[in-house]
DNA sequence: TCATAAACGAGACGGTACGTCGAGTCTTCGG
DNA sequence: CCGAAGACTCGACGTACCGTCTCGTTTATGA
């Protein structure tokens, strides 16, 4: 007499599986989030309301789970064509932190001002802001590490000696992010290289070893 | 030539608006933004919901009224009871840049540990993430002009020799509210007075004038 | 301290009073009596809502001052113009008692058969029938006098010998108009000039004087 | 072909249907027609409001089956219990068609001054006066049934030489059930037993076979 | 002959119900 | 025996009018 509510996940169809995330993905850059409807994914996606409902909790977290699914794929698709680059997502390490940061900052200007991924991710980002549940698990799954890999590259270059040994590296990494972040989220002024340039400029005066 | 629908502002009755104001903000600490609805607004206010539609586009905008007018009384209530404050809201300015910076720091910290100001906070956040139109009138009535107390503050400070001529303001104001803005919205680590410090002591190095 | 209510019926603006009427009558006709609103005979008519509320207690009663008004004016605008006719509306009288009915009946069946007549009289007699109140004064107002100009004829065929003394008018007269409202009500069957007579002839018979 | 939005008929719950239909009597007999809303009708019977505007497309539509189907339970539930009859509503025929045709007569008044068919019967016919689509079901499915057991009768009574050949048994139908009706609709006189017997009898001889 | 009180146009107000939409649950039926 | 299909209850949406209530603005005496 176990649990009645458990849906057995070994007998998943995978067929309706994707197709849930392609209607969700698809539906979300062409109407908006807000617009986009459980039965409208459900529709798309020539799926039952139910089979929608079994595996997910609410709309957010299919978007949530159809995002993280086309992350992973991206990732897989990446491989290696980062320069002095290894693992997917990873910070290239070229001996030039400041090159490598602005390498990457502009990369992510770009993808905010890719309405592909903007909207998307603006979604979710708000829906992360009100749900904390919903938050965590964006921030666990996409966020943070994609952090990790700033941390790691200020960990090598303070072990180069590029960096103070004594400054944060959790503190640093979110001088980098934490403006992108915040002209992204409020449409403050423009998102461009040269501000990611420049940002990574300022935030190394501030990293600098001393003397 | 304009809106021919547009009622007369005139007539408008204040005190239909006071408890539209008053239901949506209560409505919102207690039960949520997403759970608050407009009926419930109307309900709570006791005025017919003809009335909150004639005036405002959706319930994100009634809230963002509410936030305002609030956030206009606490201003014209806080008054100059600042150390060295001038105009409400102001940076105060005793000379020690750091010392001012974490006073204001600090009392952001705390403001957005309060749920009082936390919630609505960040359901106006998330609806302006989303939505451009309202994004635009939250940034520009009530995050801009806060930007702009730090913008002359810092400015100030390199008038007084404390931080180097050449660093842009816009980008120094960034690497503070950022990062704060950061950790609140994807509540990645918890804020406190101590981060506040630190942050302002590392951002501070990197503006010290060069020698 | 007497009714606080009553307003001034001396100092009633007239030009209102018809542009009422009018709206009212033009409305029902062009739209339905259902989509016909308080709201938009005001407007309409361009006069305040409060005018109509004043003066009248509903959207029903305008209607039938409305069509009172129209009938007393058409009324006015007939005349003497009947065959052998003395007062508007009465029945003439010209000795053939078959052939005077036939005349009234196929003229009433040409009304109903007139949308401009039709539609507005529907609406009435529907709220009549499920508002004794305003039935009352539909049927006191506009039914009543019609019928009493058939009684008159029908006594006056008694005075002249061809309808049996002892018949009683009152069934009589129904007999004629009863069936006619019948299928114009419910639409059972199509009104004609032909059946005016045939339901004439039937009647007659069973009024002929017993030998 | 057909209309793509149609619901699937056989999936409907009875338990619902019933349940409107109970609710929707009650409130029209309780409260009258023109207070009695979709809404309530929902809330009384446990249902959701998608419910009826599923399968009703108008407040009168749903009243004229709820009718429509107490009136089938009740000829169900009548049976044979007329005297000399045969099927339920069916007119008796003793041989003595006067007395037959008061028989009816008389119960139609009877049921004329029951509120509780008076009631809802006067919200069905006024609507079907105005809505000619409702009226017409109304007609088909409710009075013309009624009508053709008057004709049957008469057409018995001719065939039995009680009347004249020549007469039209609709016309001869019409005469009784207009008036009865016209009373009924405009409220001009009571309608009585004696009233009935009066109609029969003034009917009657004008049907009388010729000598 | 003007003041003054009313009726007037306009329309905002608190409400009620509308008809629609979608959420989340429950039932049926076909592959 | 899953899962698509979709009917169900529920509740909010945004709209339309209701009937009431101010607002100024005519208007038409009666002081």
């Amino acid at each position: 007499m176990s649990d009645t509510k458990a849906p057995d996940a070994s007998r998943r169809s995978e067929r309706s599986r994707r197709a849930i995330f392609d209607a969700a993905l698809a539906l979300v850059s062409e109407t908006g989030y807000a617009r986009t409807t459980i039965e409208g994914i459900a529709a798309r996606a020539g799926v039952g309301k139910q089979t929608i409902y079994r595996w997910w909790p609410s709309k957010a977290a299919v978007l949530l789970d159809a995002f993280l699914d086309l992350a992973a794929r991206a990732n897989e698709a990446a491989g290696l064509d980062a320069p002095g680059g290894e693992g997917a997502g990873e910070i290239p390490n070229t001996g030039d932190l400041a090159a490598d940061l602005k390498y990457v900052l502009r990369a992510t200007v770009d993808e905010m001002n890719d309405p592909a991924f903007d909207l998307p991710t603006r979604a979710l980002a708000a829906e992360g802001i009100v749900d904390p549940e919903l938050g965590a698990r964006f921030t666990e799954a996409l966020l943070e590490p994609q952090l990790q890999y700033y941390a790691r590259r200020i960990e090598a270059a303070q072990a180069a000696g590029d960096v103070d040994p004594d400054a944060d590296p959790r503190i640093a990494l979110e001088l980098l992010v934490g403006p992108l972040h915040h002209r992204w989220a409020h449409r403050t002024l423009p998102l461009t290289h040269g501000y990611a340039d420049a940002l990574v400029d300022q935030v190394l005066r501030g990293l600098a070893p001393r003397p």
